[in-house]
RNA sequence: UGGGGGAUAGUUCAACGGCAGAACAGCAGGUUCUGGCCCUGUCGAUCUUGGUUCGAAUCCAGGUCCCCCAGCCA
């Protein structure tokens, strides 16, 4: 009995994400270790964001990851800010990233740190180097530094400064800190070896002289730790086991580990992934600012934008962003995901979730002449088809509809399905309607339809068993909430923004109808007070979400993600 | 002509010396009160040249191509 119940709850726990789990490379060397008890069997991983921008969907990858890898193996997963450069972080950055972390749905719990919490430390560990005679102060100016250190192909020699006696280097350095110097003045050096084809060994800067105040530390410091010296003993300080990263971190590996090996302290093991790409997307921190300043975008969390703000304002879930993370794998290679993808996990998920509803975007004029005048019926509509817990509710029915246009065509091509002059269709849940006049403007615009419907069919279906070849969604005129609905296409015009042609700027690549606002829809009564974020699928359409510009007297939605739609790509390829 | 990493269907990920698979995308059907969902079928790949082996995507050697590194950014 006993053992029936647990299956059972863990067979309605697990997701089908969960379940499809791949042993791919990053598990696999957990597992080893795990297996050969390199950490006594646990995990330890950590997010580490420097809070200089919000976070995007390459990130989302990352956290995924960290979180994701500390949960399957019975670990725990700190969130840390590598807030070394006070120049650049912003308390506001701290909490959008908070808080975009926990939408995805990750718990950091008690485990909130900082690198600043560790500027005591690194600062004696610098000091204890020094002494060990494998830090100096270098005197050299940034240009200078540049030149010492060679090139790709040639190396580097010492700096005239790097033999200053213990004595002396304890002592400037201790100058440093205490803000005897101006910034660019000098800074600290690890002593390792300048001709090094690794390029992040010849001699890297461990401190620089910053006089900002800190979010954090305010004016306590004037000298900050570079991000390398910084990286490594903060995962080894929090007990860090698996120090998950980009690729592009592999080559400052051996540089870790000799800080690590000098310090004689904790050793991490760093594991390398690939970053994120996605078609049709910018992601680095440069351009997303541009579309930002440059006005592309509304701001920030603009719907269009590929950051964790924007996706949500947008609608995404995060169930849909983590199965997308799952489904795009892990690997070491430099790719780039089709966006599709992540699509076809957006509407995955939001098919199982979304309650059904019935609205207009581009509405037509339907006037059903043998419909009473005053007539109202209320029709029982499904919620959710994929979830018979929804149950249903009643759409009110009239005289006055208002149809989608591309519902009709006067002439249409062989495989329309939809209303025509003297063709018969289904309103969903309600009656079979048949075309019998076309009215039209001056212009010649169609402005209404005049039908009938069969009053035999009440419901959606015909007692003497006709078919018909499709099923339209309506609204009734009278009853429809007016409301705003916004299009997204995808804000670039090319798969690859990366890969510009000669003087080519990636905005040139702007979508100039990546937004299209659709002032007059209709939608239908039941969603009077749904709230902001509250996301539906209006049937035929699309998924649909609240906009936080929604007010009570005019609701605005943003199309999340339309649904396949096999008839529009019919058109394209025809 | 330095160092590090990588190369499997259109895309992303599997196959860990033993029948090259999946998902997404595409195409063709079926089903349907959503041209949705679901179901079925289908197209389609081991960078290259040698070697080892009964057998190689996998091991070895050479070549080619791609990504990252020359911040007092992270």
């Amino acid at each position: 009995m006993a053992e029936t119940d647990r299956d059972r709850v863990q067979d309605t726990c697990e997701t089908s994400a969960e379940e499809s789990a791949r042993l791919h490379f990053i598990r696999e060397a957990i597992e080893e270790d795990n297996r050969a008890g390199r950490f006594g069997g646990k995990v330890h991983t950590r997010f580490p964001p420097e809070p200089n921008g919000y976070l995007h969907i390459g990130h989302a990858k990352a956290i995924w990851l960290d979180f994701g890898m500390a949960q399957d193996y019975g670990g725990q997963c700190n969130l840390r800010f590598d807030d070394t450069n006070p120049a650049k972080e912003e308390q506001e950055y701290i909490d959008a990233i908070m808080e975009d972390v926990r939408w995805l749905g990750y718990d950091w719990e008690d485990r909130l740190f900082f690198a600043s919490d560790y500027f005591d430390q690194l600062y004696v560990w610098a000091v204890q180097l020094i002494q060990a005679g494998k830090a100096y102060v270098d005197h050299l100016s940034q240009e200078e530094m540049r030149e010492y250190r060679g090139t790709l192909t040639e190396p580097g020699k010492d700096s005239p400064y790097r033999n200053r006696s213990v004595e002396e280097n304890l002592n400037l350095f201790e100058q440093m800190k205490n803000g005897a110097f101006a910034e660019g003045e000098c800074v600290l050096r690890a002593k390792i070896d300048m001709k090094s084809g690794n390029i992040n060994l010849r001699d890297p800067v461990m401190y620089r002289i910053i006089h900002a105040p800190h979010p954090r530390t305010g004016s306590k410091w004037c000298i900050y730790p570079m991000y390398d010296y910084a990286h490594g003993q903060s995962d080894s300080i929090e007990g860090v086991t698996h120090s998950l990263c980009t690729t592009e971190y592999e080559d400052h590996r051996p540089l870790y580990d000799w800080f690590l090996d000098a310090l004689g302290i904790f050793h991490p093991r760093q594991i390398e992934f690939a970053r994120l790409n996605l078609t049709y997307t910018v992601m680095s921190k440069r351009r997303l600012l541009r579309l930002v300043q440059e006005k592309y975008v509304s701001g920030w969390d603009d719907p269009r934008m590929p950051t964790l703000r924007g996706m949500r304002r947008r609608g995404y879930t995060p169930e849909a962003i983590r199965a997308f993370c799952e489904a795009a794998g892990v690997g070491k290679r430099a790719t780039t995901s089709e966006i599709e993808m992540l699509e076809h996990y957006l509407r995955q998920d939001l098919n199982k979730r979304s309650p059904r509803v019935m609205a207009v975007l581009r509405p037509l004029k339907v006037v059903i002449t043998n419909y009473p005048d005053d007539q109202v019926e209320e029709m029982d509509a499904v919620n959710n088809p994929e979830d018979p817990e929804a149950g249903t509710r009643k759409v009110p029915f009239s005289k006055v509809l208002y149809i989608e246009q591309d519902d009709f065509m006067e002439d249409p091509p062989k495989k329309f399905y939809r209303l025509a002059p003297g063709r018969e269709v289904r309103l969903r849940y309600a009656y079979f309607l048949t075309c019998q006049e076309v009215i039209k403007d001056d212009l010649g615009q169609i402005v209404e339809l005049r039908c009938t419907i069969d009053p035999a069919t009440r419901g959606g279906d015909a007692p003497d068993g006709r078919k018909v070849k499709s099923t339209l969604h309506w609204v009734s005129a009278a009853h429809a909430l007016e409301s705003e609905v916004r299009i997204y296409e995808r804000l670039l015009t090319n798969p690859d923004p990366g890969a510009l042609e000669e003087g080519q700027d990636f905005t040139d690549l702007i979508n100039p109808n990546s937004l299209e606002v659709l002032p007059t829809c209709y939608v239908e009564p039941s969603m009077k007070d749904a709230p902001a974020g509250s996301f539906y699928q209006f049937e035929r359409l699309g998924y649909y979400c609240v906009d936080s510009d929604s007010t009570p007297d005019k609701l605005v939605f943003n199309r999340t993600v339309g649904l396949r739609d096999d008839w529009a790509k019919l058109q394209k390829s025809s």
